[in-house]
DNA sequence: TCCTCTCCCACATTTGAATGGA
DNA sequence: ATCCATTCAAATGTGGGAGAGG
């Protein structure tokens, strides 16, 4: 957890919150200024009303920057971090009562996605949806004053494609789009373990968005320092002029920061060995057995566009209205839009969302044609892209989807059985945490409570599919809780209304392996019963290497089990006996509002 | 057989936590 | 108790290549 003072956080607000249960979303006033009050609809209990806590999403103008570009999200078999990290700052707790702050990541429709000319495009269907996993927070619970004193980093979550992955990670389809999401559930003992009202609420920064992919798609090309074929065939002073300008610029900074890659690189610490600079564009190149520079290609595009205003100045009808094919590529790639391009636009042209009936017609009409997913990709990246233009026909609705930049709250109560505590493998077991009683004995130190659940990616917003839901013997309050923020997640409307059968994968997972030296728990029937505590516990408390568990054939942990766990683990390094902890989804009646108990 | 797409792996580098000595 | 240097695991994007599928 960082220990940031708290007037480090610089990002927006937290839009009010909503009746719980409505699976849309109420327009926003105002998408940058401080988060309107919730609706209160228990003013009397203001200061502990669930409803009056805001979130700030921490570095915000990073998130926004690589909204624009359309962010990626590199996801490995290992586990892989999010950058920019999941941080926000919350404020509006009750300082005394105790919270639990967990995050899951859910599909922000069912498309899956290609990355096509430069842009993303639907692809087709999304694949069926990986069994959700909550990432709890390790200070869970904590008092609100906790919550409020710092920044709340959600850094160590890591996102994986392995399906079978055992390390506790959040589980996702590789190009597949996806939307972090904060709950916070009240855990004081009025409102705790057992209690039929759990407050909550449900925080959603839409720029936090991203698409899930195994490597970055915008991949590199090879900067040689002599013009390109396309400036080579005219011999025209004024080109090698501009391919000069080109290279002048090569260390210009990003007037559009728009690539992720570039961007990842810029901001993230881990990446400073790819930051650009001549000797290690060098460095990089020599690495890889060329004399040459080799440079990103995203920072070929940048320098291109960077260079742009340089070059219509300085070339005027020369380089690039000779070769007018050049530039509207450029123009439009990665929906970086030049002068005349408004943000609205650059939203909508990096992340063809599908929540936009329009845009969806134009994307499935466009592929129905059979044409959009045979364009631009097989020719080199510096050939013509005629159909660049006529693209932004199908990718560009004039009224796309443009994502309010505030989150979205959603407030809601979880009215479900509570036959058995989350924490309470053990009753009495103040290390384990147990029941409803052990509330109060849950002093952050003592619990690293990482929960892995399952949760249902779609149906979870169906309140047909919340009704179908059976229950599950350990459902816990804290479970139903998440389960019923999951619940309330608005939706786009093709997955909201689309009803789901009960899921048959209801599961929980849980987090393993994660103290040092405990290897983790393979086995699909207790795999919490050697690990105590979670990948993302803090220092001391590093996950093992995953080559340390190498998984043999027949050997895996398997599919999901029907049944699967998932734990707080105390930082006691005893095993957790078998929690039977189950966290049904969607088991909510969201349609009911919250209630401070 | 060829091509495209997706994914995996090794690599060099940087960061930051842990450790030990002064 | 504090500071500093060292060690080492974790994290990062990249290029090459494997493998599946059409």
């Amino acid at each position: 957890m960082l220990q940031e003072k708290v007037s480090a956080v610089t990002d927006g607000g937290v839009n009010a919150a909503h009746a719980p249960g409505l699976c849309e979303i109420a327009p926003e006033p105002s998408n940058l200024g401080p988060a309107a009050p919730a609706s209160d609809q228990h003013s009397n209990e203001a200061d502990q009303s669930i409803e009056n806590i805001k979130v700030f999403l921490h570095e915000r103008e990073l998130w926004k920057k690589f909204h624009e570009a359309g962010t990626e999200m590199i996801i490995t078999k290992a586990g892989r971090r999010m950058f920019p990290g999941y941080k926000v700052k919350v404020t509006g707790m009750n300082p005394k009562t105790k919270y639990i702050l967990l995050a899951d990541i859910v599909p922000a429709d069912d498309h899956r996605y290609k990355f096509c000319d430069n842009k993303w495009m639907v692809a087709g269907k999304a694949e069926p949806a990986m069994p959700g996993r909550l990432y709890v927070h390790p200070d869970s619970p904590a008092t609100g004053a906790h919550w409020m004193r710092q920044l709340v980093s959600f850094q160590k979550l890591k996102l994986t494609n392995n399906h079978l992955d055992p390390f506790g990670h959040i589980i996702l389809n590789s190009m597949h789009k996806y939307q972090p999401r904060l709950h916070i559930v009240k855990a004081d003992e009025n409102n705790g373990f057992g209690s039929k009202n759990t407050a909550y609420c449900t925080h959603v920064f839409p720029e936090t968005a991203f698409i899930s992919v195994t490597s970055y798609q915008n991949h590199k090309v090879e900067f040689h320092p002599t013009p390109p074929c396309t400036v080579q065939m005219n011999h025209d002073h004024r080109q090698a002029e501009a391919w000069q300008v080109l290279l002048r610029n090569r260390r210009l900074s990003m007037l559009s920061s728009c690539q992720i890659t570039q961007l990842k690189i810029e901001n993230n610490p881990f990446a400073k060995g790819f930051r650009g600079s001549d000797e290690g564009d060098l460095r990089l190149s020599r690495q890889h057995g060329k004399d040459y520079p080799v440079i990103s290609k995203n920072m070929v595009r940048q320098r291109l566009v960077t260079s742009h205003t340089h070059l219509t100045g300085k070339l005027g009808a020369g380089l690039l209205q000779a070769h007018p094919q050049v530039l509207p590529h450029y123009q439009y790639e990665s929906g970086i839009p030049l002068a005349n391009s408004d943000t609205q636009d650059t939203l909508a042209n990096a992340f063809p969302s599908g929540r936009e009936p329009g845009l969806l017609y134009h994307c499935f009409k466009h592929r129905d044609n059979s044409r959009h997913l045979e364009l631009g990709c097989k020719r080199p990246y510096l050939e013509t892209a005629p159909s660049a233009v006529s693209e932004e026909h199908y990718f560009r609705s004039p009224t796309s989807y443009e994502p309010p930049l505030l989150s979205h709250s959603y407030c809601g109560e979880a009215h479900g059985t509570r036959e058995a505590c989350m924490y309470g493998g053990e009753e009495g077991d103040p290390g384990v945490g147990g029941g409803p009683a052990g509330v109060d004995s849950l002093a952050p130190p003592s619990l690293n409570c990482n929960m892995w659940a399952s949760v249902q990616p779609y149906p979870r917003y169906s309140m047909q599919a919340v009704d179908a839901v059976s229950y599950q013997p350990f459902a816990t309050h804290f479970s139903s809780a998440a389960a019923a923020a999951s619940a309330t997640m608005p939706h786009h409307s093709v997955s909201a209304q689309r009803p789901q059968p009960p899921p048959p994968d209801m599961t929980i997972y849980a987090p393993v392996g994660t103290q040092r030296g405990l290897p983790p728990a393979h086995s699909s029937s207790s795999p919490c019963s050697s690990s105590s505590s979670s990948p993302a516990l803090g220092p001391g408390n590093r996950a093992p290497h995953p080559s340390l568990y190498p998984r043999k054939p027949g050997t895996s942990p398997g599919p999901l089990p029907h049944r699967d766990f998932s734990a707080f683990h105390p930082q006691s390094p005893q095993p957790v006996r078998d929690p039977p902890y189950q966290y049904p989804m969607g088991m909510s009646n969201t349609g009911v509002h919250w209630t401070d108990s």
